[in-house]
DNA sequence: ACCTGAACACCGTTCAAGT
DNA sequence: ACCTGAACACCGTTCAAGT
């Protein structure tokens, strides 16, 4: 067999390929969008494309994995205290969300219900994004901020949960209102994270 | 013209049509089931579907506003705390995404998010549904059951998008963990809503 | 009035033919 | 090796023809 001699050009269509498929997506959907559109957003016949991806489910699994990926790296600057930690990634994920992401996310999510083999893909990233979340939380313990009650991998789980729900219902319903959403998660933060009387 | 002289026919084939597309659009998605398998589903041809629903489109919204309604109908049970019946609603919800719906209230959302008609119309529901939610609490705060620093309206529309996600995640990633979930919820809400020292 | 099913332009995918 | 574009079975939708 003699197919994708060149690793380099493989990786530049591959690239070429889900940069043209993901502003597809934005914009219709994973299903509504067809591979005539891919491909002439792509600059490349439908023969040439199936050359580097075996199927549309192939092109939107990588879009969803990205996507995921995306949206886990932000949480470094964990500085500050742990809210302001927690908000700074929040406010990254409603940026997001504001720029006309809110439909794609909510796209992953249906595929990945639907798909348990993506479901587990994005679940990986999930969990470590996840852990990191539940170490800060758990450093905001020793430290006095984060009430020593709470389990920091649940509370992790729970306002991970959180921003996604706020931020989804902003994006469906909202006037852009990227401000409204990051003051919502920042209350519920504050007063789910506080130690008790 | 003459078409559609019969009301009640009418109103039976809707029906027949919808509830052959809700059991399609449940397992495979919005834009993955194909007229031929809901004209299948609904023993009925092209033809007579195209009488009484004038595109894939219509049927899809006409389900989208059902899933919507369906979600809002159990808020009635606010007996007890003001936390039992924020926790007995969201139950009702995690019940429904564990017998499978999941998917389909992603599909609900990614699709209001693209089409501002359809948003404009699940808002409307929305809103009914936060201002009740709001009065329950406001009644909570007046009883000392909630704390009187909280703005009810933001309150409720918080705790509803956190139900939202802390559902659609175990839906997505979760072994089914509909008591994981409530359990999840009814620390949040404990803790969100509970008075401070 | 109500229905059927073949027909239309278009979908995802394949493959013979080019370079 | 890499690409093109016509061809395949199927999609959403329409409409002449039946009852």
């Amino acid at each position: 067999m003699s197919r994708l001699a060149s690793p380099e050009l493989a990786e530049r269509r591959r690239r070429q390929i889900l940069d043209a498929a993901l502003d597809c997506f934005r914009r219709r959907g994973f299903h509504q969008t067809s591979m005539q559109e891919i491909c002439s957003a792509a600059d490349i016949s439908a023969g040439a494309l199936y050359r580097y991806f075996g199927s549309k489910a192939e092109i939107i699994a990588a879009i969803a994995h990205d996507e995921r990926q995306d949206s886990s790296v932000v949480f470094n600057a964990a500085n500050g205290t742990v809210i302001d930690g927690l908000c700074l990634m929040a406010e990254g994920f409603f940026r997001k969300l504001a720029a006309g992401d809110g439909a794609l996310v909510a796209d992953v999510l249906a595929e990945a219900a639907r798909d348990p083999i993506l479901a587990r893909n994005l679940a990986l990233f999930d969990k470590q994004y996840v852990m990191a979340c539940a170490e800060v939380i758990g450093a905001g313990q020793v430290r006095g901020e984060v009430d020593p009650a709470l389990d920091p991998l649940e509370a992790a789980e729970t306002l991970l949960a959180a921003i996604k729900g706020v931020g989804l219902r902003a994006a469906t319903f909202g006037q852009t209102q990227l401000d409204g959403a990051a003051a919502q998660f920042r209350g519920l933060a504050e007063r789910y994270l506080a130690v008790r009387a």
